[in-house]
DNA sequence: CGCCATTTGACGTCGATTTGACATGGCGAG
DNA sequence: CTCGCCATGTCAAATCGACGTCAAATGGCG
């Protein structure tokens, strides 16, 4: 898998999902972004661009407009609502107003690149969207009792640091990444392990030890399973 | 930091450096982005560009290429380079080569918009390059005392949190999505267990048990039946 | 080899859902 | 107006699946 969960996009490959019914189109930019070293992801219409984006850890989705089934604005917002971390999002589309722009903004697209356009920019800009720093500015979240460090790679909690296997990192992250919001198994899943992940059900195992580090020494509890959903992170602003 | 830094985002408007010598366009993008309630700060060379990057809380840099003593681009990489921290760049210009595009990307910019250009595609390139998460501002449903947040997987009314199983959130999700009409007990059926429904009336007992969540605790009852069709929220706009 | 991280499988518990039995109430037929 | 039926409300017991916990197995790495 890639989608390395966790860490900043460090390598300059990524996994990248292309929703596109064009398939002449969408064969040139498959080829040429793999030939960058980039892994494609393909759908070609709406409901199944949406639904891989929901569930696939991509590092970042480009988006025709003009789709089968359903426009790419409504996939594009409904993304947005659903997924449970925020995925870059590119435009491209053939719609070149200010108008079509500004709508693209509006639903929440993260760039916008009209057809036709040169390849290298489209890998320019790629680049570009996926070193954005994700989350405000800083490699630092603070969430409740929690301060985490990306760039550090640290965790204190109350002031006392926690002791973490790098997958009980990740793990970490992801729920505080989503915090106030709850993360489901499959999406833990997904991005821990990709598209392989062990045969048993190990998360359940992680969660428990992740909970004995960063719950286990305090008073108050910050895991919250929530039940046949998943797991959130329980913490006042 | 950002003078936002260290805070959760909790506002649209920002620290925008501003670094191009043309007065009469600068002038026009500070009075723009000044009445959508941003805060701009203004520098006239790359030199004074660049200190004011590395030192002033600026949560994003809209960059000219062309300006007196020094480029644009070298000013990004020093930028890059020297910050503490990863600000967003924007290039401005009117060098609309793929060449010269992909050398902007290849600098460190985050963005790159060929003048001329609409001041509405400005601040909506803007609002994106700075957007943050917006917490507590996912997608919400307001019906009445009732509040849904289906991202955060939240339902309150009149402040108190309701304690949904899985079953029981789906059920009230569709009531609210149908408010204020009804919807027909084969249409929750078939949206509940789809092809395979439990053989006997278990919607009965669900629609208790929301009851019991939903409408025990409080005054006034929200879930209505609708005899020999199905159910609706009873509620005032 | 020995250490550490991760995976696996087993087991007990608890919460969620289903089921069936019974009570209640609206509504049309007579 | 009343009776009786059918839709609905109520409840507790039964079933089923999800979850927490643990110890042992596996596998990479010095």
């Amino acid at each position: 898998m890639a989608a390395t969960a966790g860490k900043l996009p460090l390598s300059d490959s990524f996994d990248i999902l292309l929703v596109e019914d064009n398939a002449d189109l969408a064969g040139n930019i498959i080829d040429y972004l793999e030939a960058l070293g980039h892994r494609l992801h393909y759908a070609a219409d709406g409901e199944a661009g949406l639904r891989e984006a929901l569930v696939s850890p991509v590092d970042i989705v480009l988006l025709d407009l003009a789709l089968p089934h359903r426009d790419g604005l409504s996939v594009c917002a409904e993304i947005r609502r659903r997924a449970d971390r925020r995925v870059p999002i590119l435009m491209l589309t053939a719609r070149d107003t200010l108008d079509d722009k500004l709508s693209g903004f509006a639903h929440g697209a993260d760039d916008y690149l009209v057809k036709p356009f040169a390849l290298a920019e489209l890998a320019a800009r790629i680049t570009a969207l996926a070193r954005r720093p994700q989350l405000g500015q800083s490699h630092r979240l603070s969430i409740g009792p929690l301060i985490i460090d990306r760039q550090a790679r640290v965790a204190i909690r109350d002031g006392q640091e926690l002791r973490l296997t790098p997958l009980l990192w990740k793990l970490l992250l992801l729920l505080a990444e989503a915090w106030p919001n709850p993360v489901s198994r499959d999406a833990v899943t997904a991005r821990l392990w990709g598209d392989e992940p062990p045969s048993s059900d190990s998360l359940r195992a992680h969660v428990h030890l992740l909970r004995q580090v960063v719950d286990k020494p305090f008073d108050q509890p910050l895991i919250e399973t929530v039940h046949s959903v998943g797991f959130r992170l329980k913490a006042e602003p």
